[in-house]
DNA sequence: CTCCACAACTTGACACTGCCAAGATTGCAC
DNA sequence: GTGCAATCTTGGCAGTGTCAAGTTGTGGAG
């Protein structure tokens, strides 16, 4: 994406890294590349959003020739499609035993947290392969996890339109856990837990009655 | 950012674009090069998204020179942070006369429906340059507007703090919003008017008693 | 009216990228 | 052991961002 990001002589050229004098050649396989792959990408993800992930690079990072990611991956969009769909299984998983919509909505917001890079591939359509058939029934199972959590809310406290109901949580939960890693509530939240502030948050949704 | 994005024979190489054979030959000057570059990047990200902006097809689309667009914008995170300054003008201007919060807030999801190119890249920080001084006035500005909206609510509407509270209703309104851009709530809104639909969204936040 | 400084734009180059095709190496089933 | 399929490497093409140096047009001072 940067071309010149280490200046103007980078560090590296192409090609397997030469691996640091004296050290034990590298093996002809690497063990376990895919995991590798995906492990670096989401540092970056992380780092510097998904614009900046470059196959070249990770398998530099990775330590193998600057074809060998595609051989897991097919090609870029296929990386953060696996990757998104990792994320889907994971948040599917947070969501496994929650107790109720509120819980369940802290830990939306949690696994935003905690899996920022994930997390910012999932909602980024244009970076995925739609019709990619692991990334929709991991889509589909958290889909299934989180209106679950919505209709065991009993009616008389989220009003009479069970929809309605739910995609304002929803929308509540990722709004609140996509300005939180885009940075753009470190002013407001200041050093609190985001959880407790969300937590506070989701008080001002579906009160049928004032204390 | 995609080479083969037209197959193996790309329609156009570099160069100025060559003009239509006895069309009029194009002006040295172009006449209002930087506006022609963000409409036609604000085409590019609202159907592919930021990542897709590639300076050089911009500078194609213009029929200009493949370094034309640096003169005005620097380098591509100059093109986005201007996009994303001019983004927060025109979000404060539509929140300028707003009635109360919750028509702030519908006005707000429909800005980021009718400029939804704008609304991702305001709120992608890592595309941005973060000191840029543009930017941060206009950030400030339609901050100003949002924060106005919120302490127009009467504090036995919205609970003691009125923090929490902004915090809630900016929440419920990216949330929805973004939800929305990306598509997926398509499933969920159908064919309804999405402003109805947040409407009666905002019906659950800050009610102190039941009807 | 002339001339000149400056802005707008072009040309050329370099290092980087994704992706494709063809070859090399390795482990595993049989 | 032998063959085969998965894994990884090498090489190459077209596209990209960005820098440096040149070219063209414009507006303002004299």
């Amino acid at each position: 994406m940067n071309p010149a990001k280490a200046g103007p002589a980078s560090e590296k050229t192409d090609g397997p890294a030469p691996e640091k004098a004296g050290g034990p050649a590298r093996p002809y396989h690497h063990g376990d590349l895919r995991r590798a792959i995906l492990g670096a990408a989401l540092d970056v993800i992380a780092a510097e959003g998904p614009s900046a992930v470059s196959l070249r690079d990770l398998a530099r990072r990775a330590g193998v020739s600057h074809a060998a990611p595609a051989h897991h991956f097919k090609d870029r969009v296929g990386l953060l499609t696996a990757i998104a769909a990792e994320g889907f299984g994971l948040l599917a998983t947070a969501l496994d035993d929650a107790g109720d919509l509120r819980d369940a909505g802290v830990r939306y917001v949690r696994f935003a947290r905690e899996h920022p890079a994930h997390f910012q591939v999932m909602f980024a359509p244009e970076l995925l392969r739609a019709n990619d058939l692991e990334l929709a029934t991991a889509r589909t199972l958290a889909g299934g996890r989180l209106r679950a959590a919505v209709s065991a809310v009993p009616a008389e406290g989220r009003g009479p339109d069970a929809r309605l109901a739910g995609i304002a949580a929803w929308s509540l939960a990722h709004g609140f856990a996509t300005l939180l890693i885009s940075h753009n509530l470190d002013g407001q939240v200041g050093g609190q837990d985001p959880d407790e502030v969300f937590h506070a948050l989701t008080g001002m949704l579906f009160r049928p009655e004032q204390p």
